[in-house]
DNA sequence: TGGTTATTTAGCTTTTTAACTAAATATAAT
DNA sequence: ATTATATTTAGTTAAAAAGCTAAATAACCA
C-alpha cells in the first residue's frame, strides 16, 4: 500500500493517537510509561509503537532494557499541515485533552517506579485490591 | 467515539480517499460514476459514501433517482491544513494520481450510458465475455 | 397501474485489526 | 552462571470493517 495511507492508518486508532500527542508533549517516553498511559498490556504497546515506526511518524531509541520512543523530528517538516490540523483539533477535545493530565503524573514518577507497580498490581481497573505485597 | 478520530478514520481507507480525491477534481459526481471508478458494487460505494457524509467530509443531493456527492465546503475552512497535507502526498503518490486520468474518462461520458454499461456488463475484471446480450 | 432503474438496506462471508496470554529475547544485576 | 526484568514475538480470540448478493426503496416512464 501507500505511504499516505499508512500515515492515516497509523493514526485513525485512538491509542495510537494518543501515543502521538503524549510523546509530542513529553518529548521521549519510554514503553512502560506508555502502557501505563494507554493501559494495555505491554505486548499491545509495543505492536502499536512499531507500527506508528513504520509508518515513519516515530523513531525509537535502546538504552539499556528500556525502549524509548519519541516523534521523528522529521515529521514535523514532512508533514507539518498534518500535524498542525491534529493540534487544532486535539484543542477542541476534552477527551483527548484529558490525557494531558494523566500524563504529567506519569512523567513526575520514575519509570522503575511505574514498572516496579505495573508488575506487582498488573495493572488495575477492575480489581481494586489493596493488602497486596508482602 | 471523537470527531477527529472519525475523520482520520474515515480517510484511512483506499476507496475513500480516493472518492474523496475525486470529487475534490470533478466537483460532483453521481454514485453510479463513482462505482465506475471504483470498480466495486454500487452497495458498497453506497456505504463508504455515507460513511464520509457521517464523518462530516461529503454532502449529497438527490436528484430524481441519481444521488449526487461532493465534497462539503465547509470541510476547506474547517479542515484546511488536513487537506493541504493530503494535496501534497497525492502529489507525490504515482498510485493515486492513476486515479485522476481514469477520472476523467469516467467524466467525459453521461452518466446514463455509464449506468447502461454497468448494467448490461456487469462489471469487468475477471470474466471478459463478449458475445452476451440478446 | 405496472415496469424499469438508481440507490440503499439487510444479511452473509472474509479479511483485518486490536487485544490478550505465554513464550522468547536481550540486557542488567547478583 | 543464574536470576530478574523490560520489551518483543507468536499464537489465539473477538470485534470491526470491507466486500458481495439479494431484497427493499424511491423515482421515473409508458
Amino acid at each position: 500500500m501507500d505511504f499516505t495511507l499508512r500515515i492515516l492508518k497509523a493514526l485513525a486508532d485512538k491509542n495510537r493517537l494518543r501515543v502521538v500527542l503524549a510523546l509530542e508533549k513529553a518529548g521521549e517516553m519510554c514503553a512502560c510509561q506508555i502502557t501505563e498511559l494507554l493501559q494495555v498490556r505491554g505486548a499491545t504497546v509495543s505492536r502499536h509503537c512499531n507500527l506508528l515506526v513504520n509508518a515513519g511518524l516515530l523513531k525509537s531509541r535502546k538504552e539499556g532494557r528500556w525502549m524509548f520512543y519519541s516523534v521523528d523530528p522529521q515529521v514535523y517538516t514532512r508533514h507539518r499541515e498534518l500535524f498542525d490540523w491534529l493540534h487544532q483539533q486535539v484543542a477542541s477535545c476534552p477527551d483527548l485533552r484529558a490525557d494531558q493530565e494523566k500524563l504529567a503524573d506519569i512523567l513526575a514518577r520514575e519509570p522503575e517506579d511505574i514498572c516496579r507497580q505495573q508488575r506487582g498490581e498488573r495493572c488495575c481497573p477492575p480489581n481494586k485490591k489493596e493488602g497486596a505485597d508482602a
